[in-house]
DNA sequence: AACATGTACAACCGCAAGGAC
DNA sequence: TGTCCTTGCGGTTGTACATGT
């Protein structure tokens, strides 16, 4: 699979917005679906494992942001109380929501829960909690989460990969000290306008996903590329152009400027 | 203001399923 | 039919920010 040689220089870790905007534009071009292929051709040090999680869970258009509403808590309850920790399948009924938001929702709130009920029937505690006791908590799978700890560990991310850049891009993260960050830090606004002007400028993607993206179940996930329509870039032979430094690396200084 | 704790989110790992050869 | 490879899923962990003391 993955030779040694690769392996010294695949990074983890953080993304940067350079490798977003990487991701992001070939994704547009070949489709979510083979990433081991994506993670080649794009130039990016990462797994195609690792480049279908980012887009999944970060990158997506059709992804929202923030906080879960109350139907939507109302519809975890209900869907974990059906199907259990079947994350992917419950995220389906959430348009928008992704299986790893849903489960760190889950896993953050029921150990809350847990926390509260411990506190209720512990015998020294005074503090009556009943309304927040709910049988979910009783649920074995969630009990079993609810026993890890955390302890102290060796850093888990290693940084000592090529270009490692503090991630300065995550919505909520604003480093007030990254002097060693030299990338201009773009949203993923800017990242999907810049997209966009590509496609103005004779770049075609392969499917248009933001149009198509609307907030209804299974659609967002569901939807599948033709595959015999990977190359349509205006132009001549796109294929040639594969594997090559004349292309892949232009359409990020494209992008990046 | 400083420290401790809680919360939210990102990203990794291991494993299993399914398809290609 | 068996093996290999890719993809997807669920579990786990690390880090930043928010809130409380």
């Amino acid at each position: 699979m993955v030779h040694i040689e690769d392996d010294e220089t695949l990074r983890k870790g953080p993304w940067t917005e350079h490798e977003d905007v990487q991701l992001a534009f070939n994704v547009n071009m070949f489709g979510d679906r083979r990433w081991d292929f994506i993670a080649k051709v794009s130039g990016l040090k990462r797994t195609g494992k690792s480049c279908r999680l980012r887009w999944v869970n970060y990158l997506h258009p059709g992804l929202k942001r923030g906080r879960m509403t109350p139907h939507e808590e109302k519809l975890v309850l209900e869907y974990h109380s059906k199907w259990g920790n079947r994350w992917s399948r419950i995220a389906r009924k959430l348009p928008g929501r992704t299986d790893n938001e849903i489960k760190n929702y889950w896993r953050t709130h029921m150990r809350k829960k847990a926390q509260e009920n411990k506190r209720a029937s512990s015998p020294s505690s005074s503090f009556s909690n009943s309304s927040s006791s709910s049988s979910i908590t009783h649920d074995p799978t969630v009990d079993s989460m609810l026993l890890t700890e955390t302890k102290d560990r060796i850093s888990f991310y290693d940084t000592g990969g090529i270009e490692m850049v503090p991630a300065t891009h995550r919505g909520k993260n604003n480093y007030k000290d990254s002097s060693e960050e030299q990338e201009k830090v773009y949203s993923m606004d800017e990242i999907w306008e810049d997209i966009d002007s590509l496609e103005n400028n004779g770049f075609k993607p392969v499917f248009d996903l933001y149009s198509n993206v609307t907030p209804s179940s299974h659609q967002i996930w569901d939807y599948s590329y033709p595959v015999n329509n990977f190359w349509m870039m205006d132009g001549g032979d796109q294929q040639d152009l594969i594997g090559t430094d004349m292309f892949f690396p232009a359409t990020s200084e494209v992008l990046l400027g």
